[in-house]
DNA sequence: GGAACTACGTGATGTGCATCACATTTTTCA
DNA sequence: TGAAAAATGTGATGCACATCACGTAGTTCC
């Protein structure tokens, strides 16, 4: 399916928007490709967008101190990702985002977003129900982590992401789990 | 200073609304006084509002099958509290709100917010903001507690939120910070 | 003002997971 | 296609924190 096809009906969930005004917001957007292993966003970066996934798929992370990674979002297909606190704030990226397999993606300028908001009421009301809907599943996740040991956090992912256990190496998913690859690796053999 | 001012002031950091446009937005909100424990929303309740808290302090948690509790939010003065999952979906409510403090709040149902973003677009506006601003909040939360210890955590709250040290009791910071009150007793007396 | 409840402190013990170390397999790419 | 790099498996050891148990101080409220 067409990029722009994609971006319709994804968009179409939650707001409704004439051809017309559906062709304006889309002609803010400039597809990119990237390779397996690319950086999108790196940290220390000023970040000028976020990325809607048409194809691949793409993780969002930050590293500590002692380099070691956290994932915050595998972003597949019709997900978005960005530094949103960075995007927003101008402040620079701590947050880094680059691709897990090669990659399809629509980007937007936050400035082009704001745009696009304050002239069409129903892109402000689509955004506002996007980030609830992250809002809500990153509160989750929150709970999640303090309720719930190792084993469950991941029994709980592969049966919401089964497509995850071959898509992404383990390590990640231990990263994203927030355990050791050593821990993860004696979960699921045994 | 009036409930109405207190709102007024909030929104119009990153709303501009004309007087008669609040005088509108406010006539929606109903404001409601609580005692210290009294329950806001209970778990299983259907969730009909959200709360904008105009005094006192509450919290919204999580009690997992043990019974054991986890704070996602201490909500004080200017902050908004509900079970935006159960809110938005209709669901049965999973977050309970009760009160720390004697509480004053504004109670803004969700069919009027809706209605309110839909008429004004500007209220819309705000809305995305104020969501966002907690989906960045949280992230950096979960990121916090994959990345750093429970004496880091709490020293980072301490020094975000010292009114909190003498406001609510220690086994609540406890919960939020995802650690035992014993635990939490001995960061501190050392 | 005394009983009941809630908050808090602190020792002893247990455990889930991290870390280190090294072997093995798989993938990458020149 | 063969060498280097990345991903994975697995044992041994250590530690941060949970849990249990019990004591004390402060608060609530009939």
């Amino acid at each position: 399916m067409e990029a722009k096809e994609v971006l319709k009906q994804h968009i179409a969930k939650t707001a409704s928007l004439t051809d017309e005004q559906f062709d304006y917001f889309f002609s803010c957007f400039k597809q990119q490709s990237y390779k397996k292993g690319q950086t999108i966003i790196g940290e220390g970066d000023r970040v000028e967008c976020e990325y809607f996934v048409l194809d691949g798929c793409l993780k969002s992370f930050y590293i500590n101190d002692d380099m070691k990674m956290f994932i915050l979002q595998f972003a597949m297909p019709t997900w978005w990702a960005s530094d949103y606190n960075a995007l927003y704030s101008g402040a620079k990226a701590t947050i880094s985002i680059d691709c897990i397999t090669n990659a399809e993606v629509l980007c937007l300028t936050n400035a082009d977003r704001e745009k696009l908001c304050s002239e069409l009421h129903q892109v402000e009301h689509f955004f506002r129900w996007r980030t609830n809907k992250g809002y809500v599943a990153t509160q989750k996740r929150l709970l999640s982590l303090m309720n719930n040991d190792a084993r469950h956090r991941y029994e709980a992912l592969m049966e919401q992401y089964p497509a995850l256990y071959n898509l992404v190496p383990k390590h990640l998913i231990a990263a994203y789990l927030g355990v050791s690859r050593e821990t993860l690796s004696r979960l699921y053999n045994s």
